[in-house]
DNA sequence: TCTTACATAGTAATCTTTATAATTAGTGTA
DNA sequence: TACACTAATTATAAAGATTACTATGTAAGA
């Protein structure tokens, strides 16, 4: 199942000319296999078992390598780490402001909104970005457990 | 014209329980006049003539209290600096990736995408944001006169 | 005017990310 | 398989943005 995301992954890499090391087979791994959207640090401390002598700048090139590649997305929320999410289909995120929980939603992408953008600015289009923030289920409970 | 702006806004602060000092209303008034999107560092330097010794941090601290009575909107872009948006009525930003200048443009507020949202996660949702990226106007000719 | 709590300045510290240089290790080819 | 070439990794320093902290200053109400 994951493992065949993988190994398209992995093809992918080969295609744009880039070598494959443990390191980063452990990374794309980690992206691949864990729905969670990890900053570079969570990412960091979840190899540092299997590879003590890692450096975090690595995991920084490899996500910068994925990136240029199309296989992860970069999203930086605010004043906190940038976060990772590997790039299975278009999706839109939904975001706790509690706990920072990114959960995917589907939705029919927004084209409509880029046409009238370009038309009232004069930019030439190249992406959009859409994210919705509130209260993901379990914190709703907690909330109501407080109060 | 803008002072209208600018005394509604004093006027919130006041409510708030936030007292007035020359500081926090110049930093207001260039928030309000100057219709772009400056980073706090943009702010600062605006203001080195008139407050010499003025600190970053009071800016800092100045745009967080505008954040939490809802006079200004932050936003973040990748690696760059937070930029701040004197929120005057409901618009999107169409962001330029080559110069990074912001432009507002009005759009229906889509109120449906976050019902579905809500609906798809469960999720109490609170806001959405949206974001279209391209290439400005004046870099679109800069771009093809290089080549 | 006096008082008090909030705001500021100045600086240190933190956190995330990038840059740099030396070493290591993939990968194609002989 | 061994070699050579070049990319990748490590380790560390550095940059840049933002926050924390403390002493001092000041706005605003009694």
């Amino acid at each position: 199942m994951g493992s065949e995301m993988l190994d398209h992954a992995v093809q992918s890499l080969r295609e744009h000319g880039v070598r494959m090391t443990p390191q980063r087979q452990a990374i794309l791994e980690y992206l691949v296999t864990e729905h969670s959207h990890p900053t570079a640090d969570d990412i960091y401390k979840a190899l540092a078992a299997r590879f003590p002598n890692m450096s975090v700048a690595t995991v920084y090139n490899n996500l910068r390598v994925f990136k240029e590649v199309g296989l992860v997305q970069e999203m930086n929320y605010g004043d906190a780490s940038s976060r990772f999410d590997f790039v299975t289909s278009k999706h839109y995120h939904i975001i706790c402001d509690t706990c920072g929980k990114v959960v995917d939603f589907n939705y029919p992408v927004l084209d409509e909104i880029e046409a009238v953008a370009s038309q009232l600015t004069g930019f030439k289009v190249d992406r959009h970005r859409l994210e919705v923030y509130g209260t993901c289920p379990s914190c709703q409970a907690e909330q109501s457990q407080t109060h």
